[in-house]
DNA sequence: CGTGTATTTGATTCCTCTCAAGTTTAGTGG
DNA sequence: CCACTAAACTTGAGAGGAATCAAATACACG
């Protein structure tokens, strides 16, 4: 692998974060990277598997999600195209929550080992893959109070609003429109909330006029109020 | 401030991460820093404060939390003796939790800008700041899981469980019997419960024969049974 | 075109909240 | 050392939001 690649995700994502000098490139682009194709429904990963990679999705969409003894599902964080997984478990050695793709996805596999070894030879890399786990760990708090303190309307029009502006961030949609490839069964396990109330929900969203829904493509039809009823400021997902 | 001080919170916090070699601590102990007393109730900080600070709770108790904009409160973590708060925003210039103390509590301030520097400058630091905030991460997703997933006793066994281990961690408790320097609608902020519900639940674990309580003091009479009630496993909390 | 999965809608239950009132505890000043 | 006060805790009764149970419809895929 050479400096000339014209994309390198790992390199992509870092750089949201901070500038990288060309000697931080080429330490970068020096790691072998491994590419993985995961189907929906499959695992990159699971709970307390050994694993020594991290990984960044370059397509397709997926989730992290861990589950109660009980068997009881929740889904902890999203991976959207262009997003790190498993830079937090860069210095344990087993995976703290299970990657599934909800969409045929491909990850590009950094070791571990690699990568310590370049964020210790640069502070750069160090600083911007700090800065990667810091704003995934603002996103969970958010969520903590999302689902703590919101009731069913006010957790959808919170998880749309934010949905919409990630999938801008990472260049995937434009405007109000667009897909969101969840089942509601698996946007309950994100809000903690039945399937049967998610579908009731989004039908009440759209009875007021906020949205309007056709199978899982949707539009914002009155954005100020979205966020009004999700109490959403975008202020937890600004980063650098 | 030199070489010889018996105690740097700074350094015995990072050293929990990793090693530190005498160039490290010789860095570390460069770091000017500064004492703040807080009364229980009142702030370290406010979410949106402009900050350059982050903190290290030497005695006390106090907790991080996030209102909604109706001003519903979820307390979003917990800062134990010994913990570090604000690694998370390192590299931003606004809190993005309010810190407020529980208990009468202590702070040694650092001024970020003298700990990025001492991580630009040394791997290892770097190093374990990281783990620092990977391991606060894990622990909020656990929360999200069992705030979303688990019923109000399942709730309070497995918080009842973290506690208790945690406090173990920094030295505060040996055994069983423990103080929640917490009041009861606190920890309703902690679990996304009304107090009524949290008084309720404690009675109901009592009479299980799981806990013993007495005003804020705890007696877990039945280790397994409360570990069990919460499905709480200690993987989580592991740490290096 | 059949089969399994996802969505939709209805009826009912229940866990937790809300409202309310009383009790205990802790802190303060006389 | 005790009266006073505010905060925290406790207990009761009732309401409500979301879960559960159940069944029908729509949809995607081989």
């Amino acid at each position: 692998m050479n400096t000339a690649d014209q994309t390198n995700p790992l390199i992509e994502r870092l750089e949201k974060f901070g500038p990288l000098s060309n000697q931080d490139l080429t330490l970068l682009h020096e790691i072998p990277t491994e590419r993985r194709f995961i189907g929906p429904g499959s695992h990159l990963m699971r709970e307390d598997d050994v694993i020594c990679d991290c990984a960044i999705i370059t397509s397709g969409f997926a989730v992290g999600l861990k589950k109660t003894i009980e068997g009881r599902r929740q889904i902890v964080s999203l991976l959207m195209p262009g997003e790190a997984y498993g830079l937090h478990s860069l210095f344990s050695n087993t995976a703290d929550l299970t990657v599934q793709a909800v969409r045929p996805s491909i990850f590009v596999m950094i070791p571990d080992r690699a990568l310590q070894n370049a964020m210790a030879l640069s502070p750069a890399i160090s600083r911007a893959a700090f800065a990667n786990i810091a704003a995934e760990s603002a996103i969970s708090r958010e969520w903590l109070v999302n689902i703590g303190r919101r009731d069913a309307r006010g957790r959808i029009a919170h998880f749309l609003a934010e949905f919409l502006i990630r999938s801008e961030r990472q260049g995937l949609t434009k405007g109000f429109s667009f897909e969101l490839p969840l089942t509601q069964d698996q946007i309950g396990d994100i809000l903690s909330l039945t399937p049967v109330h998610v579908n009731r929900t989004f039908g009440a969203l759209q009875s007021d006029g906020l949205i309007k829904r056709d199978g899982r493509y949707f539009d914002i039809l009155n954005w100020n109020g979205l966020l009004d009823a999700g109490g959403f400021t975008e202020r937890y997902l600004s980063v650098s």
